[in-house]
RNA sequence: GCCCUCAUCGUCUAUCGGUUAGGACAGGAGAUUCUCAAUCUUCAAAGCGGGGUUCGAUUCCCCGUGGGGGCACCA
């Protein structure tokens, strides 16, 4: 059998969309599956746009999740040009074929495929006027995850426009012919137009590609498909809320097919290993933010502390550059990301989960404040607390927590009864890393300002 | 309106005629703990409706209903 060659085709709009990166993934998968060619096709056909600039959109997007190509514009490969843009030599001598069979007319300057067939004129009240029909037999898709379908496509449509542009079902076939492509793996969207195209490559004489029509991704609340608009729809927004790319793809993979049994997470390699066309499911996916947030905490969890730090840091350069965090001293910036990889569930909450551990300058939540000091007697506790502080040992989170114990019991109380208090005092929450890490890590004087600030 | 397509917990899904219909996210309760998370235990939660086929249907077929997509000189 021959090299499996899949490609994917987007059109450079300014924005990758979702629904984009997980067709883009699902070729990827299938061509390291097969070990087979992944081709990056641009579909630039609609001219007068700064397409130099979008196309940095669709090459970054790729890249940041992971997604290498192995022919493309930027890559070259053995069927260029790959922008169609650049390729109208190309539909040229194609159109020429099919002029050559008959299977071409002119009309209202336009260039139509020609059906073959008994043709009659029809009133179309949905779309209130005359269409030619014409008499032909269903066009049977066979599809690796929809299994055979049947359409009949019963009206010459149009293939180059009256302003000579070749519109994308030809160009369409036309590069995936000469491209080689043996898998169309795209949307469910697509489904409709396959008859279309399956015409196409059978009036060209080529090969027909094997069809994988995906299913799509439904916004997550409301009805319809997730588009442009839609929250959470552009791969750009997980990539600026610091989401981690292998998070991200694992979800995606996820949505749509799995592996049977109960596995979710995996690496990237085992899905490679895992994934094929025929376990795709056949129903749309509604989008769940939640879920992948949990699958990036997972993926959080197990990165190590080095890893950790190093795209914490990127992630305030990138986008939080004026944040204090930067200023700080590097190993005290590390100490305070530390204490919190085990707490989050995405570089976005960082800034705001440690703002009080690099400046002073907090409040209190009036929520928290109400709750804290209304139980007990919260004040007492805090005088004790700093007078006592002189005393506790801020060597280690040990010897912090032997010295409010031993404050605690001398007492009659436990360590939970200092423990509020002295976190609201230290960082205006109720929510945090340990207060024995947050005392040793703030270091005995800022400690003691802070609950002097606050008695 | 016409055409295509899909249908299991709120969400993502497992099951390829016989299961107490499983898992994950989210939610409830509890345990643990210095808070919050995490973790562990636990609870609640589903076969769209109606007909067939079959000894037996979530699973196969048909109809309906509902969802999604497509019907351009957009891609």
């Amino acid at each position: 059998m021959s090299q499996v060659r899949v490609r994917f085709a987007p059109s450079p709009t300014g924005f990758f969309h979702i629904g984009s990166a997980r067709t883009a993934l699902f070729n990827w998968l299938y061509a390291r599956h097969t070990g087979g060619v992944f081709v990056l096709r641009i579909e630039d056909t609609d001219k007068e746009r700064n397409s130099e600039r979008f196309l940095d959109v669709i090459y970054e997007s790729l890249r940041w999740l992971g997604l290498d190509w192995d022919e493309g514009p930027d890559r070259g490969g053995a069927f260029g040009p790959y922008r169609q843009s650049e390729r109208s030599a190309v539909y040229g001598e194609y159109l020429e074929k099919l002029r050559a069979a008959g299977r071409t007319y002119e009309k209202d300057g336009a260039t139509w495929f020609k059906l073959i067939g008994e043709r009659t004129e029809v009133f179309d009240d949905h779309r209130k006027k005359t269409v030619t029909k014409v008499k032909v037999a269903p066009t049977v898709i066979d599809d690796l995850i929809r299994g055979r379908v049947e359409r009949v496509e019963d009206e010459d449509f149009v293939i180059v426009r009256s302003d000579g542009n070749p519109v994308f079902h030809f160009v369409n076939v036309v590069d995936d012919i000469a491209m080689r492509i043996t898998h169309v793996i795209r949307g469910e969207d697509h489904l409709s137009n396959a008859s279309k195209h399956v015409e196409l490559f059978k009036a060209f004489g080529a090969p027909v590609p094997q069809f994988a029509h995906i299913p799509l991704i439904l916004k997550q609340n409301g009805p319809g498909k997730m588009s442009k608009r839609d929250q959470g729809a552009l791969v750009e927004e997980y990539q600026r809320r610091g989401f981690l790319p292998p998070a991200l793809v694992n979800f995606l993979a996820l949505l749509g097919w799995n592996p049977g049994g109960d596995r979710e997470k995996m690496p990237v390699g085992e899905i490679v290993r895992l994934f094929d066309l025929p376990d795709v499911n056949q129903s749309n996916a509604r989008f769940d933010e939640r879920k992948l947030a949990h699958m990036n905490m997972l993926y959080l969890l197990e990165l190590t502390p080095d890893r950790f730090v190093a795209l914490a840091r990127d992630y305030f350069q990138r986008h939080h550059p004026e944040a204090p965090a930067l200023a700080a001293d590097p190993a005290y910036f590390r100490e305070v990301m530390l204490l919190s990889q085990p707490k989050i569930r995405g570089f976005e909450e960082l800034p705001a989960y440690t703002r009080y551990l690099f400046s002073d300058e907090f409040s209190a939540d009036p929520n928290v404040r109400e709750k804290v000091l209304g139980k007990g007697d919260p004040k007492a506790r805090l005088a004790e607390l700093i007078a006592a502080l002189p005393e506790i040992d801020f060597a280690s989170d040990a010897s912090i927590e032997a010295g409010i114990k031993a404050l605690a019991a001398r007492h009659s109380l436990g360590f939970g009864d200092y423990q509020a208090v002295a976190r609201l005092a230290i960082s205006g929450t109720n929510a945090g890393p340990g207060l024995t890490s947050l005392f040793r890590v703030l270091g005995k004087d800022r400690v003691g300002q802070r609950l002097q600030r606050f008695a």
